[in-house]
DNA sequence: AATTTATTATACCGAACGGTATTTTTTTAT
DNA sequence: ATAAAAAAATACCGTTCGGTATAATAAATT
C-alpha cells in the first residue's frame, strides 16, 4: 500500500489516542497494563513492541493530552480580533470545561502535576514544561496587546498570566472534586472582570 | 497499667501518624501495604488488626492530614486581633509552605482531590467536604469583619473566599511541580494586595 | 508468488499486590 | 502470679503487577 506512514507508527498513534484519556483519568500509578490492553484491544506483546515500557506510553499520552488542549485553545484564539477578546477565551473556555469531552477528566497538567511532583521525575518535568509554555504564551499575548494599544501599558504581563493560570487550575480542581460548578463560575466571572479592566 | 487509652487506640493513632505523610506524598494508589509496614515497623497482620483495609487507613490519614493543617492555621488566626490581619494569615502561611514540614508534600486537599475525583468516591467526598469546611470558615471570617466595621460592607464573602482558596491551591500546585517559588510569590503578593484593599 | 522483514499474539516469568487464617506474644483483669 | 483477652507476627492465599522470550501472522520487498 502506498502509505507514507508505517504500520507501527499508526498503531503507536492508535495506542496513544486510546490510552491518553485513561492516564488522565486514573493517573499513572492508577493505570495498569490491563487498562491499556482493554482500551486498545491489543495484547501486551503488541504494546511492548511499540513502546519500551509503561513510562513511555504515559509520557506520550501526556504530550498528546496537552497538545490537544493547546490546539483547542489555539483554535479559539484565532477566531478573535483583539487582545482583550483573546484573553477572554480562557474564562470562556474553562467556564464549560466539564462539557468539553477531553477535559471532562480534568486538566492534564493539573492531574499530572499533583501525582508526579514527588514520585515521577520525567512526568513531573513534562508538566512543569507545559506550565512554562502556557505562561510564556499568555505573557506574549498581553505584551502584544500593550504594544497594539489595546491593553493598559501599566499591566504586568507575568503577574496577570500567573493569576489567570492559577485561578483556572484551582477552579478545575474544585469543580471536579465537588461536582458543582458554583466556584468555577465565581472564578471565571472574576477572571473576566479582571481582563475587562485591562482595556484601555 | 493505669492508661485510660487502650493499646489498640494508641497503635491505631501511631499507624495514622506514621503513614499519613506517605499517603500525602505518594497518593492512595501509589502507597502500598509494604510502604505502610516499612513506615510503622509493624507487620501486615498488625495493621489489619487495627484497620479493616487499606481504604480505612487512607481515609484516617486524610482526616489526620487535613486536621493538622486546620489546627496550624487556627493557631495563627488566634494570634491576630483584627479581620484584615486574620485574612492575611493565609498568604503569609502559604508563601512559605515549602518550609512547613507537613506541607512540604503539598496540600492534602489538592493531592487527594486530583487523584480521587474520578476513582475513589470515599476519598473524593472527604476532600470535597474539607473544601466546603474551609470555604465556610473564610466566609464567616469575612462576615464577622464586615459586622465589626473592619472590612468594607460591599465585600462579597463567598467570592473572596473562593478566589483566595483557588489562588492558594493553584499556587501550591505550581510551586510543587516547577520546584520554583516565583509564581507562589506572585500569587501571594496579589492575594495580599486584594485583602488589604478590603480595609475600610 | 516467494521471501524477507516487521508486527502482533501467546504463554509465561518473578515480584509485588491487597488481604487473611493461625500461631505467638503481649496486655489486661482477676 | 495466673488466667483470659487482646494485639501482633508468621506464613500463606489467590490475583495482578510490569515485563519478556518465542511463536505465529501480517506486511512489505524483490
Amino acid at each position: 500500500m502506498g502509505n507514507d506512514i508505517s504500520k507501527s507508527e499508526r498503531t503507536k498513534q492508535f495506542i496513544i489516542e486510546q490510552t491518553a484519556p485513561i492516564f488522565n483519568e486514573k493517573g499513572y500509578a492508577g493505570t495498569s497494563l490491563t487498562d491499556l490492553t482493554n482500551a486498545t484491544g491489543l495484547t501486551k506483546g503488541s504494546i511492548y513492541g511499540n513502546f519500551e515500557n509503561k513510562d513511555e506510553v504515559a509520557l506520550a499520552a501526556f504530550d498528546y493530552n496537552f497538545n490537544r488542549v493547546t490546539l483547542f485553545i489555539k483554535g479559539k484564539l484565532l477566531a478573535t480580533d483583539n487582545s482583550i477578546e483573546r484573553l477572554l477565551v480562557y474564562p470562556n473556555v474553562y467556564r464549560d470545561f466539564l462539557k468539553i469531552p477531553f477535559l471532562k477528566s480534568g486538566c492534564p497538567i493539573l492531574n499530572t502535576s499533583t501525582e508526579a511532583d514527588d514520585t515521577h521525575p520525567k512526568l513531573r518535568e513534562r508538566a512543569s514544561n507545559a506550565l512554562a509554555f502556557w505562561k510564556r504564551s499568555i505573557e506574549n499575548q498581553i505584551q502584544r496587546g500593550i504594544q497594539r494599544g489595546e491593553i493598559k501599558a501599566e499591566t504586568k504581563p507575568t503577574e496577570l498570566a500567573v493569576i489567570l493560570m492559577l485561578l483556572i487550575e484551582g477552579a478545575i480542581m474544585q469543580a471536579k472534586v465537588t461536582g458543582k460548578s458554583t466556584e468555577l463560575r465565581i472564578a471565571m466571572n472574576y477572571l473576566e472582570k479582571l481582563i475587562i479592566e485591562l482595556k484601555m
